[in-house]
DNA sequence: CTAATAGTGTCTTTTAGACAATATTAA
DNA sequence: TTAATATTGTCTAAAAGACACTATTAG
């Protein structure tokens, strides 16, 4: 028996499938005027979350996204979904994780494979989908609050093993809409024996287990912001090294030293001759991203 | 309409659907030894295939894996494969990344999620698995052969975008059988656009896109072994420092400094009062990992 | 002038890398 | 003894962190 025997012979519909869907963590970058023309705006961190029209999690918020389509990739799902939510064709995406308990949809199996994507404010044009009654950017933090260690001694003395247990407030919010979830980040360590978890404590107005690929959306991106330039992809082709120093820390959720940062972006960034100018302060100067800084 | 009432008229079987599968890239260490008892052995990274007996791909070889049952997660599925194919059930296992693009099984349209998974030599216990021939653990080397880069400059001057090929040589080895892949890991800047992709060139004996898989899981190892302690999961209970070394080598594909490696992992290990003799020079200590090391 | 931000200089600490020196064993 | 590996010490270079200083603007 060949190969081409053997494919007409395949039963392809032998087996329960499950379906599969890509979600969306689409992340942008948010401005607050400050009102004092002598104080520099505020930055927020946002994320794209479609209000649900239709069961289940009707009125719920959730990550736009959708099923996979026989005839396309998981990128190419992953691309068509983030043009038709947001109307952009030109931002960062890369796949974050894959999703595949057994009950994380009620209606039928569903395995979604999660993708992380960054787009620049300028490019926003949020286009409500047909499923979504409603499109809207929320802000984003991602804060510890708690953190429990609980450690496992044999009688001898050394740790045999040990329970970290980080508990992290998941804040979304838009106008008056506050969607608070607080996620709970587990290592459990018996030996040589590693788990690492992270479990929604409360969902709240989040859909199915969107809590938990947000979470895990923002690990990633602070993972990455620190020793990749994808930061940059949130940014105007011209940008003051202020506003990208605001951008790491709104994603870190921490501030950082000017001195500091300056030195170590540097490399990264060619300097324009355009300065800003008439904001109530020492005009500065506008850099963009330097293509091929880490070439050899 | 409730979501009760709507989970009833939803019909799971409008579309077509895509099948998903498990992939398992199982990674351990091997050992040669070197005859001479003046000599230490010499120390390989393995890791497991299985020769295809049925269509399609038959005789070739394949990563160990299968189809995600209806009623199963995905890490249940991988604990399942791994257990089945290696009958370990103590391993590490991680999720390295969903491969979907469409044509990657000429059968059917399937989505494969890949796991990496080290186990330690000592509970090796390969099982042939029915579908499998065979299975074998294989010698594993990637190695850079050629790197090329093309710089597009706009007419200014500063670089617009470049172009990075590496082309590495995935080499597996079992007795006789050698099967080597060439792999091309590509990286297209353009501007802020980036592309990152890896091309398997001739597949040879492997099947599927199962080459793309291994490179990615050997990638993900070299990343990870710097800055995580996931090498002791190769390791057994006690070990000596040099033992420890020759991983991290194999692993990385390069020689390290014996007083830096020992002074980077010291905090990570702790030494028992058990040393090897009979070696046919200086006797060393053995060790075992530090649980918990890096608690604060 | 002041309040705010822009931008620079320099010291210290930590980490990584290179390499030399000494120690111990079986044969 | 010797050839091999085991183990430790120390110098240098690079990166990260802290903090103080100067510069420039609108009002």
């Amino acid at each position: 028996m060949n190969q081409e025997t053997f494919l007409k012979q395949y039963d392809a519909s032998k087996y329960e499938k499950p379906s599969v869907t890509v979600d969306m963590a689409v992340f942008t970058l948010g401005q607050y005027e400050s009102g004092d023309i002598r104080k520099v705006d505020e930055r927020v961190l946002r994320i794209l979350l479609i209000k649900r029209g239709a069961h289940p999690f009707k009125d719920c918020w959730a990550l736009p996204g959708g099923f996979v389509k026989i005839d396309e990739s998981l990128d190419e799902a992953a691309y068509r979904e983030l043009k038709e939510e947001t109307n952009v064709d030109s931002g960062y995406l890369e796949q974050l994780y894959t999703f595949g308990t057994v009950d994380r949809d009620p209606r039928l199996r569903v395995i979604s494979c999660a993708y992380l994507s960054l787009i620049d404010a300028e490019h926003i044009q949020v286009r409500a989908d047909s499923d979504a009654a409603d499109a809207k950017w929320f802000d984003v933090t991602y804060r510890l609050l708690e953190e429990h260690k609980s450690i496992k001694s044999s009688d001898k003395g050394p740790v045999s093993g040990y329970i970290l247990e980080r508990i992290y407030l998941l804040r979304l919010s838009h106008g008056s809409i506050d969607l608070d979830v607080r996620v709970k980040e587990v290592i459990d360590v018996e030996g040589h024996r590693v788990h690492k978890d992270i479990v929604v404590l409360d969902e709240g107005m989040l859909a199915f287990d969107h809590g938990k690929i947000i979470a895990q959306g923002i690990i990633r991106l602070r993972n990455k912001v620190e020793y990749e330039d994808i930061a940059f992809h949130l940014m105007p082709e011209k940008f003051t090294l202020t506003d990208l120093q605001k951008v790491y820390e709104c994603i870190l959720d921490r501030e950082l030293l000017k001195a500091n940062f300056r030195r170590k972006i540097m490399p990264m960034v060619i300097e324009t001759n355009e300065i800003v100018e008439n904001q109530g302060f020492r005009p500065s100067q506008l850099f963009r991203f330097n293509t091929g800084w880490n070439l050899i």
